[in-house]
DNA sequence: TATTGTCAACGAAAACTTTCGTAGATTATG
DNA sequence: CATAATCTACGAAAGTTTTCGTTGACAATA
């Protein structure tokens, strides 16, 4: 019986913990997400399944039941939360200015020269 | 007593509220900043009085008490907290590139021809 | 079939964040 | 001086997030 709620909620971070390792490794189980976490934190198995069950509570996962041993997504696209996180910061910190965070995006950490043109060829894109 | 952390930690939403605010207006009292964020949020003086005596404690913000009316002040620049929070969500959420979480940014809001062209030139001296 | 292992579910503890009521001190006002 | 207003400090309640122990169901295997 999921929540209705009109917006998805932000993810947690121990949430998008597990959301990244969605993104990269597609699909998984609770065993799958627990054990390429446990690379990063310590934290017993149940711990991970029950912030699993309370995103799929929340919207931020769906899940497969059809087998003993459930199967998860993420609910949301990638990008959609990337978006919905990178804007909830934006106007969190930046007073709502994209330059603002790009430009301490850019000096914070050095992107590779491909990231830089690609960069640029996103900036011609937006100019015309 | 204040405590000795070697790193400040990240400031919570309702403490990046006050930053902001302080951000905006500099140093300021209480009273002040309250003002400030009742016109976002409705909450008690109190609860923005505890909040920023728990900032002090954090490290978050720095006062001067010679006065019986103290008057806080943020005890890091702001570009010093933007970048810690951009580091953070750059690791948390885009696998700590850069370039991903720019894009994103760019997309989401459409900058300043003004702003593209600052963001221009910061890529030529990162790419010098 | 009996034992062992894995799983989802649940609930509650622990940790952290946000809220505010109350008290005591100091300053302003009548 | 007495009263009211304003301030800091304190502590605890309420809310949220993170943690994990335990239970019962199912599955693998000896």
């Amino acid at each position: 019986m999921p929540k209705n709620k009109k917006t998805t909620p932000e993810p947690t971070n121990a949430e998008l913990e597990i959301l990244q390792v969605l993104w990269e490794h597609g699909p998984s189980t609770v065993r799958q997400i627990h054990e390429q976490l446990s690379h990063r934190r310590a934290t017993g198995y149940t711990t991970t399944l029950k912030l699993m069950q309370i995103m799929v509570g929340k919207g931020l996962l769906a899940r497969d039941e059809s087998n003993r041993t459930h199967l998860y997504r993420d609910a949301q696209t990638r990008e959609k939360t990337q978006r919905q996180l990178v804007r909830s910061l934006m106007q969190r910190a930046f007073d709502g200015s994209a330059a603002g965070l790009v430009m301490q995006a850019l000096s914070t950490q050095k992107a590779s020269s491909e990231d830089l043109a690609e960069i640029r060829r996103l900036l011609d894109e937006l100019e015309s």
